[in-house]
DNA sequence: CGACATTATGGTAGCGCTAACATCGCTAGC
DNA sequence: GCTAGCGATGTTAGCGCTACCATAATGTCG
């Protein structure tokens, strides 16, 4: 079977192989990959027709090791699951591909504490960038990144939030403007008893920023005290927000609207509200936060905060793409903003 | 602020620096990394102190390069987004990283023609395994992963869907069957009209067999015309389920069910059923497919059909590294099954 | 038409690590 | 006390590629 399609030999074809079979150097070869336009059209095309008969594939390892750059840019996000990094992940796969970089993706489910092991693993592969969702890291693992960056010159991002002291850079939103803009909104709407769902446990930093804002606006409008009901863990599911209505009702039974800390959790209040025989916005508004597919108006039609979170994917890549050509310098933070969308639910 | 921590020279400490450091040969360094076992404890000490002192985090593209193993696996997913595939890569991740190897993850968005592109950039890191969701590949990547499979060894898992000629292992579900399964399981509850939403696009070969599955059920029923609509492109949202339901009710106004190809679909659906004052399941009954988190009873308790995602994930972890052991010897194909969820719309 | 600037190609030397074998020091056995 | 045998460590030789510099082939002009 080996042999149908390149040649018989164990394993891939090197760059030697190819050399041979074309009659040139293996150096002739590399620069046909990587400058063709240095090598004359007619060497080239016999170059390329080498590869091709070979179905070579140059070695990156080997490359990377030649040539101390990797081409490879790590993502360490907290979770794939529940669509909130996977359209940042996307849009920065997308960029960084055109550039001729591929992505190594390392999920750290929440806890922190594996997230020195992964990063580990991950720089042993000599990144050319790295990107970071996760807003505290543990002492060993916020040394080796500075040591990274400082020391070693790879361009850190974090992203989906603005932190206060960033190892490099930052793309993201203010999750504390965001969730005043939002309590706000609903305040102008004319609702005087707004409570909060949300996730409120210490390693979800941005449901805690989101939930500082909305108390933060509360107490500018004098709206009197919070009302807030924090589902402990790793939490932020329909289930959660159920359950959060339910509670946040027991305890403050005249509440006018629920600002939920995410679009989920805003679905189960809604379908909660829906069994007590709430009306929504009648009876009880009701807003989200991410405007995740289903908040549309063919959906839920739920009134939210839309994320920009492919451009946040995009910007990231641009900013680690800028910075390695050396277009960029010192920190950098960039605000992408947030939008508050109105629908049917407040 | 270099030296910091760890060391002031350009770059990272290599092997032979914490060799000299700690007064022993590069050798045992590597042992102590690899086989710490076979190093005597006062020697393996002195060199983890010397490794912890410079910060040293080993090159594994140069590791990769001299024992020919990367310890990396690619998976090529059509997308991330919808959370169709984040479990799955989730359950992956997670069990691959235990065993000491990372994902290399790339996304063809459902263009094919990329496919290629992405497979030659991958396979350039000479990935111990690969993991591909796309139903159908262009021949010059089939040709490509044939060779990387056949000739280098490569273990290659296809996964969500059972393929009738797997390039080499495969592991999911019959997509066909579960169509099948969920349409009979409506015609025995007394649904006689049952319409069919879904994409059927002719890159959503998933979606495809399930239409497949949901034909053949009426078929073998007696249950007459097929009632289908397709919505066309990338579609699956929530849009789209509205829009194909409206459809449906359009050319069939008797229908008494719908089954949706996806859970977001079925949320489109229900939400236009409402729209139109139509009691769901009263006088339309609506399926799904996916149990996505919001299909829950907390939020929409829709019935649907549930995949093992994240099993899928780490069943395919498992026969990777289960044949990189020599295990496991040719063709695989593992049907993780799916099961009906019956809830409150059927 | 020969000196010179170009441009195209080749040779050499490693990148940082590990496989394979070589060597050393030690204990065990008679 | 000598050697077989073992465990601990070192030496050598690349893995496949690219930076860098050298050289050869081509073109340019007085």
């Amino acid at each position: 079977m080996a042999g149908d399609n390149g040649r018989d030999g164990e394993g891939w074809a090197t760059m030697g192989e190819v050399a041979a079979r074309a009659g040139v150097s293996p150096m002739t070869v590399s620069r046909v990959l990587k400058e063709p336009g240095r090598v004359r059209p007619t060497t080239r095309t016999r170059v390329e027709a080498a590869i091709a008969e070979l179905g070579y594939v140059p070695d990156a390892a080997a490359g990377a090791l030649a040539s101390r750059q990797s081409r490879l840019v790590a993502a360490l996000v907290s979770t794939l699951a529940g669509s909130i990094f996977a359209s940042t992940i996307a849009g920065l796969g997308a960029v960084l591909r055109e550039a001729g970089h591929e992505l190594l993706l390392g999920t750290t489910e929440y806890s922190s504490s594996s997230e020195e092991a992964l990063l580990r693993a991950v720089l042993g592969r000599r990144p050319g960038g790295l990107v970071l969702s996760a807003g505290q890291h543990t002492p060993a693992a916020r040394r080796l990144l500075e040591r990274a960056t400082r020391g070693l010159g790879v361009p850190v991002v974090e992203i989906w939030q603005l932190p206060e002291r960033p190892v490099d850079m930052a793309v993201g939103f203010s999750n504390f403007a965001a969730g005043r803009a939002m309590t706000a909104f609903l305040a102008d709407l004319g609702y005087r008893r707004i409570a909060f769902v949300g996730v409120l446990g210490p390693d979800d930093f941005r449901g805690l920023r989101r939930h500082a804002g909305y108390r933060e606006a509360l107490a500018e409008r004098g709206l009197g005290e919070p009302r807030a009901f924090g589902s402990g863990g790793s939490g932020g599911s329909v289930e959660d927000g159920a359950r959060g209505l339910a509670a946040v009702l027991e305890r403050w039974p005249d509440c006018d609207a629920v600002f939920c800390g995410s679009d989920p959790l805003a679905f189960g209040a809604i379908a909660e509200a829906a069994r007590r025989g709430l009306a929504v916005p009648g009876e009880l508004a009701v807003a989200g936060f991410g405007d995740f597919d289903y908040a549309g108006e063919a959906g839920l039609a739920l009134t939210t905060v839309r994320i920009p979170g492919e451009r946040i994917g995009r910007e990231t890549a641009r900013l680690l793409l800028e910075r390695k050509a050396g277009r960029l310098e010192g920190p950098v933070v960039v605000d992408l903003g947030f939008e508050l969308v109105r629908r049917r639910t407040a």
